[in-house]
RNA sequence: GGGCGCUUAGCUCAGCUGGUCAGAGCGCACGGUUCACAUCCGUGAGGUCAGGGGUUCGAGCCCCUUAGCGCCCA
């Protein structure tokens, strides 16, 4: 094999063997596997690869080549959304720059130009998702505005119609004026700004003042009463008087309602029902009237009076600046408030009154929740259920019509009559003229685990991968997204679309910043795939994050894990290297095995079962976390290092049987981390004898009891830190790394193992021979693991003095420990009430710090009696 | 105002069911050209797990509380 993996090359290659292969289809498991579905998040057509999808595609991608790996029918639904508004939006800003707007085009031409658009770059986010090595079925991917997602979308909006859970009505609606349509309450975003506040007088008859504050003077036009307190001596005579607006000079009544607080700014509030959403309630129950003084663009029309054609925040300055001239301005202050601002573009958004459609939520909502409560559906983490439920339960009327162009077409019919119908089809007769609003973009992706599976249509694949099982997301669109979904799909199928909800986190900088691009912070996945190739993204991506938390990206963790890649190919190259031509993997049984080989094996099989806990639990991270420890710290650093003495030895069996266990253990993790990094595991695999078929439907290795063995893990132990202490002389005696020293042991119990394992220490540790004794050997230093002493004869480099003070602190750090133990297990509580294994558990690792700390301190007395 | 999350080595983060859980990577110090790998190997320094209280035989891990940071909803 090649001396290094190359990523460039081998990516591409792989893939295409992948999708043109059909590998990524349900159909290569057999006829009668139990299905695994997953629908892919869509993402915007408008967009190109962010860390937000590299973190998805990871995420899923694992999921599926893991259930497809265990024969499961894995199946990765792929699409695009439409993105009604972000599309337009680009869409508009192209054609500004042309000099142009859509108006001078047309609906027509501008859906042409939308269509080319997507046709140019749709392609490009599906290009960069299949690079990060996505297993999803291409040949099953969908758009939302494909033929069939469409129909689907006019069906349930017909049918919800029918229903009564969809209506049309003048509703004060999220306005927002540069892209002239309305928005649902979940595409406002409240920042937290400076504003000011306007504290004027307001006129009542009899030549009496109300102070009363606001943030938005202009709105004073559309005022239709003054509002107090019913039991505020401040104003209490006042109520049932007449007002007057300012500037207007229209008269409004003074009303109380105990909605008011009289703690708040003067304690008196002015009510512009078309303007604002308390006041909107609040005109409802007072039956004020309603004084609509914005157009759609937010400049003032004629109700304003003289300030019709203003903008609304010019008009702002000429309101207050004409009322300060007629004496009824108090003060202007500096103001904290919250400022509601469109989720795309981020304009100010203004509430307005408006005719618009509407889905009835709470039945939907009802269904939903009844499904989490029960267990149908459940969320990883848990404590998304909370957020979920508090929305749910404070659900409002979802507003679906967009005065949009790019999207669903509402399948509406208006008549000169007034008259409007909903059908798909024209209604019979002269006069219907179709509704000129779209769906909002959430409506169709709320639909999105069975559209894309044929629904309405009873498809094969409908019956068969529907429901699906996790639906991965971000929690950012929980609202947006899942919870729609989860509404939807209840209600239109009647099964929850999936019984998982698993929430990852954002993906920031490595400061913790959240990417944008004014601050220049934006991490592009696919730079970072160009420098360091699709598996180590993928695996820092996975392996740095847990459920629902944010990640910090850190650029450092990718060149680690890149890193790590290329420390599995030189394995993979060492194990392979020298295998013979006829090689066929068959491990011996453990009682065949020599000490490391057990030992490895065992751990390996820990390995397996935690992997498989580990996934049960969704936890990938740290499974991933252990196998790259495993197989650097472990197999690569103790295991390789070991078996290079049977390797290069005489003994034909031992070096059969360690080719045997070198092979298997790099085999089962290669296995176990393709779904973490399939593409350098795949081309391991490749060269990898006696393979038939490739990796990607290999099966998911589970652990085999007959290799666990914990007394040579203990034994491995003994001997690792033996020669880890061997290591540690040598340095601190400056021992040159080359030479060979000899070392003498006094075994303890554990005088076998370490008669027959000199050549680790030998191969580990540069120790020529060990021979066992009673007697510590003049001049040496010494290294204590429980009840064995190891000596290292260093003629001329002792230092008595240093060696007792070395000692003394290896004591001094022993002591405290001990005493811990002792305490511990003189403890009746603890003896009576831990779980046996526990306290077994504490009862020898105290038998081995006691023996330790004996024996240090029997080498003590001895070097101090030479010192004397 | 309500809710949630975070606060663990200089930095970025793990720590699953409470009992070798005090860890990793990067950084730092020191030492290494032996036949898988310098994209490497070895050794080491560094943390009263934000503060306080509680539950428990035993608590980064559970409960309460305080503080700081962040997010969501109103």
């Amino acid at each position: 094999m090649p001396k290094n993996f190359d990523f460039k090359e081998a990516e591409q290659r792989l893939y295409k063997q992948w999708e043109d292969g059909g590998w990524f289809k349900p159909e290569v498991a057999s006829p009668d596997a139990e299905p695994f579905v997953i629908s892919m998040p869509p993402p915007n057509i408008t967009g190109s690869l962010h860390a937000g999808h590299a973190m998805f595609c990871s995420l899923e991608d694992v999921m599926v080549r893991y259930e497809r790996m265990r024969g499961k029918a894995a199946l990765w639904v792929p699409g695009t959304d439409h993105a009604s508004i972000a599309t337009q939006l680009i869409l508009e800003r192209k054609l500004k720059e042309e000099g142009l707007s859509r108006r001078d085009i047309g609906r027509e031409k501008f859906l042409e130009r939308a269509w080319a658009w997507k046709a140019e770059s749709g392609g490009r986010i599906t290009e960069q998702i299949r690079r990060l090595g996505s297993s999803c079925d291409w040949s099953r991917e969908r758009f939302t505005m494909d033929e069939g997602l469409s129909e689907a979308v006019l069906d349930v909006f017909v049918t919800l119609h029918r229903q009564g859970l969809v209506y049309r009505g003048p509703r004060l609606v999220n306005w927002s004026p540069g892209l002239q349509t309305a928005v649902s309450d979940v595409e406002v975003e409240r920042t937290e700004e400076v504003g000011k506040l306007y504290f004027f007088r307001y006129p009542v008859e009899g030549g009496e003042y109300i102070p009363v504050a606001t943030t938005r003077p202009e709105t004073i036009l559309g005022d239709t009463a003054v509002c107090v307190h019913p039991e505020d001596p401040r104003y209490q005579h006042l109520i049932g008087k007449t007002a007057y607006v300012p500037l207007l000079n229209r008269p409004i009544p003074v009303i109380a309602d105990e909605y008011v607080d009289r703690e708040f700014g003067t304690g008196a509030l002015k009510i512009t029902p078309a303007h604002d959403f308390n006041d909107w309630t609040l005109g409802q129950a007072h039956k004020l009237a309603i004084v609509n003084i914005m157009n759609k663009d937010a400049t003032l029309n004629e109700n304003a009076g003289a300030y019709a054609g203003l903008d609304r925040f010019e008009a702002r300055k000429r309101v207050w600046a004409d009322m300060d001239a007629a004496g009824l301005t108090i003060e202007v202050k500096d103001h904290p408030m919250i400022v509601p601002r469109a989720q795309r573009g981020g304009e100010v958004i203004e509430p307005l009154l408006s005719e618009q459609w509407f889905v009835r939520m709470q039945p939907l909502a009802e269904k939903a929740m009844a499904a989490v409560r029960d267990g149908r559906i459940k969320f990883v983490p848990e404590r998304f259920e909370k957020v979920f439920f508090h929305w749910m339960e404070n659900i409002e009327d979802w507003c679906i019509s967009r005065q949009l162009w790019w999207g669903h077409r509402i399948p509406a019919w208006h008549h000169p009559s007034g008259e409007i119908r909903v059908g798909k089809a024209a209604p019979e007769g002269e006069g219907w003229t179709a509704d000129e609003d779209v769906l909002d973009t959430w409506f169709s992706s709320g639909l999105w685990p069975f559209s894309t599976l044929g629904w309405p249509s009873p498809t094969a694949d409908l019956g068969r991968y529907y429901p699906t099982h996790i639906m991965e997301t971000g929690y950012d669109i929980l609202f947006f997204w899942v919870a729609r979904m989860i509404m939807f799909g209840l209600w239109l199928t009647d099964e929850a679309p999936f019984h998982t909800v698993y929430l990852h986190g954002l993906v920031r900088d490595k400061s913790g910043r959240k990417m944008s691009k004014t601050y220049g912070n934006v991490i592009d996945p696919v730079d970072l795939m160009d420098k360091y190739g699709a598996d180590p993204l993928r695996f820092t991506l996975l392996t740095s994050s847990t459920p629902g938390n944010d990640i910090n990206l850190d650029e450092s963790r990718i060149e680690s894990d890149w890193k790590f890649v290329n420390k599995l190919w030189q394995i993979t190259n060492f194990v392979t290297s020298g295998l013979p031509d006829d090689f066929a993997p068959a491990l011996p049984p453990a009682s065949r095995l020599d000490l490391p080989s057990r030992w490895v094996l065992s751990a390996l099989n820990k390995l397996t079962a935690n992997a498989q806990r580990l996934f049960d639990n969704h936890q990938y991270g740290e499974a991933g976390r252990q196998v790259r420890a495993f197989l650097w710290d472990e197999f690569a650093d103790w295991y390789i290092e070991a078996s290079k003495y049977a390797l290069y030895g005489e003994d034909a069996q031992a070096k059969a049987d360690t080719q045997q266990v070198l092979f298997h253990v790099l085999e089962t993790c290669v296995r176990l981390l393709h779904p973490f990094m399939p593409f350098v595991t795949e081309e391991i695999w490749a060269y990898l004898p006696a393979r038939n078929g490739l990796l990607i439907v290999a099966q998911w290795p589970t652990s085999d009891a007959a290799y666990l063995d914990d007394k040579a893990e203990a034994e491995m132990d003994v001997l690792r830190e033996l020669i880890r202490g061997v290591r540690n002389l040598r340095l601190e005696y400056t021992v040159e790394p080359g030479k060979k020293v000899n070392a003498a042991v006094a075994a303890g119990s554990y005088r076998e193992s370490i008669a027959a394992h000199g050549f680790l220490f030998s191969r580990l540790c540069n120790v020529a021979e060990v021979t066992l004794v009673e007697a510590a050997p003049d001049e040496s230093a010494s290294v204590t693991v429980g009840d064995v002493v190891l000596y290292l004869p260093l003629a001329g480099l002792i230092d008595y003095r240093a060696e007792v003070e070395r000692l003394e602190k290896e004591q001094a750090a022993l002591a405290p420990r001990i005493a811990k133990s002792e305490s511990m297990l003189g403890n009746e509580g603890f003896v009576s009430r831990a779980k046996p294994e526990v306290v077994q558990r504490e009862r020898e690792a105290l038998a081995e710090m006691q023996a330790s700390f004996r024996k240090n301190a029997e080498r003590v007395d001895e070097l101090k009696a030479k010192i004397r």
